[in-house]
RNA sequence: GGUGAUGUAGCUCAGUUGGUUAGAGCGACGGACUCAUAACCCGUAGGUCGGUGGUUCAAAUCCACCCUUCACCA
């Protein structure tokens, strides 16, 4: 890779401290950091800063539910993270927080410039307020029936059913998620930022920045639409910093969560000497920034943070990458499922450079979701990294070691095709630097089935029997072993700790990317020793299954008011019924009509069933109905009773059902 | 609902500006080998490239509509 030092200072997305770290996180995190790594490979002076995100109205309410302070519960996720992150292997230079002196003092420099600047301005709001707990409720802590299409118990902002967007009010019998009770409508000043006026300024920030085809598109989306001004400040109580010259302001989370880059890094520079913060981040900063995030945050990251940085003096991020969401078994995590896989909990079962090695080989530059297939993954780090690429060093080690004490020849036998190793550094370096991970492991495993294949071809096991032929062994194994060398000094940003055991195993102290073009020749290896072993299906059960069981939902003691008596029991008039005909709803994406035989009589029940059963199978079976439910008009019909089912909803509702022998219309106590 | 993306062999994915019989890896099947962590090597099978219609001498590739899945809507 070329040539002159280049300066990078590079950020992940800082991971909100409200629960433990999982594989979704992990996805960037480990591009992130195969990225900073192949560029300090590369011998480029690259520093890599994240910081936990802490605070916030979740984080707030979440301490309050566990009864600590939102310190506390942010330090022992944050300690989670940094761990978890730690035992995958992705090395931070600086890990910090938002809730930090240094965050403070650049939140309220940049503030007090914005202000004076004249791009911040006050307006009085209306919004949902929670009488009882005291505190304005944000969209998504209100919930009601959605004023569409009536689905029950949709957030505050759309609806999870028919997709509409609205404000809390709009809701129909809305309740705070808090207390239960009413939300009212009730006014308070708010501070805004004046987006509206670095449209220009933006537009030329994006031309600059070469994003991706994809976020461009939907920056044209969020322009065409007009920019808003921004909603910077929240209400007491709130866990955050309070708003300078105000009692009860405080910034919204997103707006002091960006600035923890800058207060990261600036944390780093006050204990290393060489560096200096203005080099970075001055509005003459000659050096590249570059914040990796998902294509959820897209919006903070490519319009609210430039324009906030330019506002405030600051230069602005040489580009922004964002990465699509993970998927896992083709569907999104669930607890039900087991696949909602905590990094903690792979890393009980599996080794973290098998994740590493996969999430690389599904990764490109784009926004595009990646899924870890657990099947996939299995067959592919096997065949791949222990098959191919480990096998290479496996197959030659022996001879060396036995018949040449270890000792290397001093020269190759075959050097136009060592030049095809090296002469692919290029390449695949390219492909490293635009974030085009998996062509780039593909072009290594291309190479590790052409290794295979020269082994196989000159037979060095049958050489080895042959006296006249026994340099031969020596050249030829000397020469599997340089490409397999080579392929690991390309992988090393990947599979790291794979690499060390490599570069222990062939004797040498370090490796920079252009060692993959000069071959190890003369010098003595050491035993071989296995750098992996296998993924063992076991294992990737035994992890699923942990997954499940760490998210069995914990069933509480209840006080004696949560009791009932067996005559509030007897109320409800549980029937068997036999399901006669069962149909989809026209129009309704997650509704059955199903004609249910209850003994002497016959009801028609709308049930939220249609993602888990298909209809046809469903006919004859019997379930268990709730007979003496009001019946409910719905905008299909109206609904005759409640079949009992289990579970989260979606895919995961599980249908109660009887032993055979009960019949239609028997009393279910 | 609006906008944007996505759909290619059993699985995971490539397919450049439209151009000869649509590719790779894995898996399956057959063979070979035995140095290697049952790894590796050779070969075979397998695809109306989401659907329909259109443009063109020629479409996985361009256009329209529809369907699937997903995201965003501050």
């Amino acid at each position: 890779m070329p040539n002159a030092q280049r300066k990078i200072l590079v950020t992940s997305a800082l991971p909100y401290v409200n629960g433990s770290p999982h594989m979704g996180h992990l996805v960037e995190y480990i591009q992130t950091d195969i990225w900073v790594r192949f560029q300090k490979l590369c011998g480029h002076d690259c520093i890599y800063v994240c910081a936990s995100d802490a605070h916030g109205t979740p984080i707030m309410l979440k301490a309050r539910e566990l009864g600590i302070t939102p310190e506390r519960l942010t330090e022992g996720f944050s300690k989670e993270f940094v761990d978890d992150f730690s035992d995958f292997g992705i090395e931070f230079d600086n890990f910090h927080t938002t809730h930090s002196p240094e965050n403070e003092a650049i939140v309220g420099g940049m503030y007090a410039t914005l202000r004076e600047s004249g791009d911040i301005y006050t307006r009085t709001i209306e919004q949902s307020y929670d009488e009882k707990e005291g505190m304005f409720l944000p969209d998504r802590f209100v919930r009601g029936t959605c004023p569409r299409c009536e689905t029950e118990d949709q957030y505050g902002d759309a609806c999870e059913n028919c997709g509409a967007t609205y404000s809390p009010e709009d809701l129909i019998d809305p309740v705070s998620v808090l207390s239960g009770t009413t939300p009212v409508k009730r006014e308070s000043e708010h501070y805004f930022f004046k987006l509206s006026e670095y449209e220009e300024r933006l537009r030329a920030w994006i031309s600059d920045a070469t994003l991706d085809k994809n976020v461009v598109a939907k920056l044209d989306e969020w322009f065409e639409a007009g920019l808003q001004d921004w909603d910077i400040s929240r209400d007491a109580p709130y866990f955050g910093f309070q708003i300078p010259g105000t009692k009860d302001k405080y910034f919204y989370v997103w707006l002091d969560a960006p600035v923890g880059y800058i207060a990261s890094f600036k944390h780093l520079c006050d204990r290393t000497d060489s560096l200096s913060f203005e080099d970075y981040w001055g509005k003459d900063s000659d050096a590249e920034v570059y914040h990796f995030i998902g294509k959820d945050i897209m919006y903070f990251h490519t319009l609210f943070w430039p324009a906030v940085l330019d506002g405030a003096g600051f230069r602005t991020p040489t580009s922004v990458f964002a990465h699509g969401f993970l998927t896992v078994n083709g569907q999104k995590m669930s607890k039900s499922r087991g696949t909602f896989i905590k990094a903690r909990t792979y890393l009980d079962h599996l080794n973290p450079q098998f994740l590493r090695y996969y999430y690389a080989a599904k990764l490109g530059p784009t926004i595009e979701d990646i899924d870890l297939n657990l099947e996939d993954f299995t067959a592919r780090v096997n065949s791949d990294l222990v098959g191919k690429l480990v096998n290479i060093a496996s197959r030659c080690a022996g001879f060396i070691s036995k018949r040449f004490d270890g000792q290397l020849a001093n020269s190759l036998p075959d050097p136009a095709l060592f030049a095809e190793f090296s002469g692919a550094s290029e390449i695949i370096a390219g492909h490293f630097e635009c974030r085009e991970f998996s062509k780039a492991m593909r072009q290594v495993m291309a190479l590790a089935d052409k290794a295979n294949r020269y082994i196989d071809e000159n037979k060095p096991w049958v050489m080895v029997k042959d006296n006249d032929r026994i340099d031969e062994v020596q050249l030829v194994c000397t020469q599997g072993l340089n490409m397999f060398r080579s392929l690991m000094v390309y992988l090393t940003p990947v599979i790291p700790a794979v690499s060390d055991g490599a570069r222990a195993f062939l004797g040498e102290d370090n490796w920079r990317w252009k060692d993959a073009s000069i071959p190890l020749l003369g010098s003595r290896i050491n035993k071989f020793l296995p750098l992996l072993t296998r993924v063992e299906t076991d294992h990737v059960q035994a992890m699923v299954l942990q997954s499940q069981e760490n998210t069995a939902v914990p069933i509480d003691d209840k006080s004696d008011d949560d009791m009932i008596s067996i005559d509030d029991f007897m109320k409800v008039d549980l029937r068997i019924a036999r399901i006669d005909k069962a149909e989809p709803v026209e129009d309704a994406d997650k509704l059955l009509a199903l004609t249910l035989n209850v003994g002497d009589t016959t009801r028609n029940v709308f049930a939220g069933i249609k993602a888990a059963y298909d209809p046809e199978t469903l006919v004859g079976r019997h379930v268990i109905v709730v007979a003496n439910l009001a019946p409910r008009k719905m905008r299909f019909g109206i609904s005759e009773g409640m079949v009992l089912a289990a579970g989260p909803g979606g895919e995961d509702i599980f249908l109660l059902a009887p032993d055979d022998g009960a019949k239609p219309g028997m009393r279910v106590k």
